[in-house]
DNA sequence: AAAAAGACCGAAAAGGCTTTCTGGAACGCT
DNA sequence: AGCGTTCCAGAAAGCCTTTTCGGTCTTTTT
């Protein structure tokens, strides 16, 4: 019954529609198209002439059934809502986008078994290449080595080191950071971040901590850990000026946090940034422009991160597959809540 | 010289080899597989071990090749770094899947060459359907009637009424808001909103307006349009409450612009929700639940919005294409911004 | 003028699968 | 014993394209 007779679709004309109309053969046609050389240019008119008219498009899956390869890739993304996911998947999207490959998007919404479905559904597709996108940088477990394609980890690295990983350099985004706020003058540096479960918060105060060191300076009390919420910016903030008044700049693991922090440093009369400086990390812009002033912070180059995923799975389908981790590094933008101290 | 010699990928097996192993005949193994009625048990049996013992995978080119349909659906999206486009997109995954759907994404940046590309590019992979995502809920051109797939546009409708549209009902946002409001006690409601040159805000506006006729009610002043920031809320509160101090309810165009209303009201000292309720629209939660108190706001149901697109598509594919626009219904997601007058 | 060399075109195979059709064997019946 | 059935398995066609190889026909060379 499901063939009801709706508004009979215009079908798809094929090489043999071409060959017929041009008076030559399937081969010749093909031929003609391709640019191959032995056809003669008269030929060769009529039959692009032709595939004009039928407005002729080469049927992709004949082609990559025979070619052995699709010029598909698979996006496997462990949350689409994340604000991660996203510019990695327009980075791929990118790097891809430009030649003839297609991206395929599967959420395994955080599921083992979901995302063991969808690995073998690409499979079946016969995708060239998967990029595996997590939601956070905490290392996840490997999808196995004996894959018939090239897997590229994107944001969250296998845990597997024979892997290839593309990950943003979370210490390095600590120590520029902190850079900026010396160059900014600053020599009273407090950082106040999220959830210490993530590998994200550890390794950038890490980095920040490091930074610090090289300065021969060390942090405003200790860095503050707690959740990704503008909340606990708001809360840490108000102990930090409770214990440590002479504070000039907090260096926030977000920039909810950011938010959170600069909401109670005005409310306490603190002036941002001639008083106190305030970076946060992300760079997500609804919140950075938004903020009064706007934010300075870190942002990951995601984008890069999945460009660079990308070129990745093609260097390994080209016979140069690599391993490990590879940090991609990250930049400074810089806003209103920073400047020099004068 | 592309071909270096890396870890020789194990190539996947085929029909072929399985039946091999069975000791059968391909026309054989493929009714086995597939549960075709042909076949003594026994042999099915074999068959089927076989394919384990090699883990065959159907090559679904092949399959597809034959059978005329892909199973798979190209999602053309206008920006992807949107906050519209994802939930859509989520929603059409969840729609397709849970069965044996793929989705391939194309981002057309905005640009219509880029567009064009993308569609011939996917037809050429013979995808089964296409679903446009816009950016905003004005209007787009149409791909066009004589496509050989069903086409849904998702929210943002096309111009050509002869296509099926699947669109958040803003109108109805704009009633079921000021219903919230209403219901709260509240009587002396103001609008602000966003860029008026967005169909989005003057619809909302034309809803919300047309529930406190209904009321018998006039609206605090006239909407005031300006643009989706933050700032604009800030600058238009200020105004606002020197006009007409006596306002108990402001209906905002988003979210952003009822975090910059909130702002301001609580440094004037108004009360939220006690003196004055705020609403926004859009219900973007880490800017609703981040914000002090949290925001009331109206969901758009943009998830459904991609899950009816995606069935939509369906029902093309199954015989019975629709037409003309069709509004999805929104929900107030009631949070501490709004509550009833005591 | 005959032979060699191109130039151009078409037949056919391949790629992996599904489906229809044909045919052989086993079975029950008169 | 002969006939018609039923059950299973395999051969082959088909989906659409690319590519190899062989074959015409025209042109050049000796």
């Amino acid at each position: 019954m499901a063939q009801a007779t709706g508004p009979s679709r215009p079908q798809p004309s094929t090489l043999g529609d071409v060959a017929r109309l041009a008076g030559v053969s399937i081969a010749t046609a093909s031929k003609a198209l391709n640019g191959r050389s032995q056809v003669r240019a008269e030929t060769r008119e009529r039959v692009i002439e032709a595939a004009e008219r039928l407005s002729f498009r080469p049927n992709q899956l004949a082609r990559s059934l025979l070619a052995g390869r699709t010029g598909t890739v698979g996006l496997l993304t462990s949350d689409l809502e994340g604000r991660f996911s996203i510019p990695i998947l327009m980075g791929a999207e990118d790097a891809f986008g430009a030649g003839e490959v297609a991206v395929f998007l599967c959420d395994a919404r955080g599921d083992a078994i979901r995302e063991q479905h969808h690995v073998r559904a690409l499979l079946s597709r016969r995708v060239d290449g998967l990029i595996v996108v997590g939601s956070r940088t905490d290392p996840r477990p490997s999808l196995g080595r004996d894959l018939p394609v090239p897997v590229v980890y994107a944001y969250a690295p296998s845990e597997d080191p024979a892997d290839l990983s593309i990950v943003p350099d979370s210490v390095g985004a600590g120590r520029i950071a902190v850079d900026h706020l010396l160059a900014c003058g600053r020599t009273r540096i407090a950082h106040i971040t999220g959830d210490p479960g993530y590998c994200a918060a550890r390794e950038r105060a890490e980095g920040a901590l490091a930074a610090l060191a090289d300065a021969g300076l060390a942090p405003v009390g200790e860095p503050r850990f707690g959740s990704w919420s503008e909340g606990w910016g708001r809360a840490a903030t108000a102990m930090l000026l409770d214990r440590h008044p002479e504070v000039d700049a907090v260096l926030c693991g977000s920039d909810q946090i950011a938010r959170g922090v600069m909401d109670v440093l005005r409310e306490r009369g603190h002036r941002v940034p001639e008083d106190v400086a305030v970076m946060g990390f992300d760079n997500w812009k609804i919140l950075t422009s938004a903020a009064r002033p706007p934010l300075t912070s870190v942002d990951m180059n995601l984008e890069q991160v999945g460009r660079a995923a990308a070129q990745a799975v093609f260097a390994a389908l080209a016979g140069s597959p690599r391993s490990g981790i590879e940090p991609q590094g990250c930049r400074v933008v810089i806003r209103g809540s920073t400047a020099p101290l004068s």
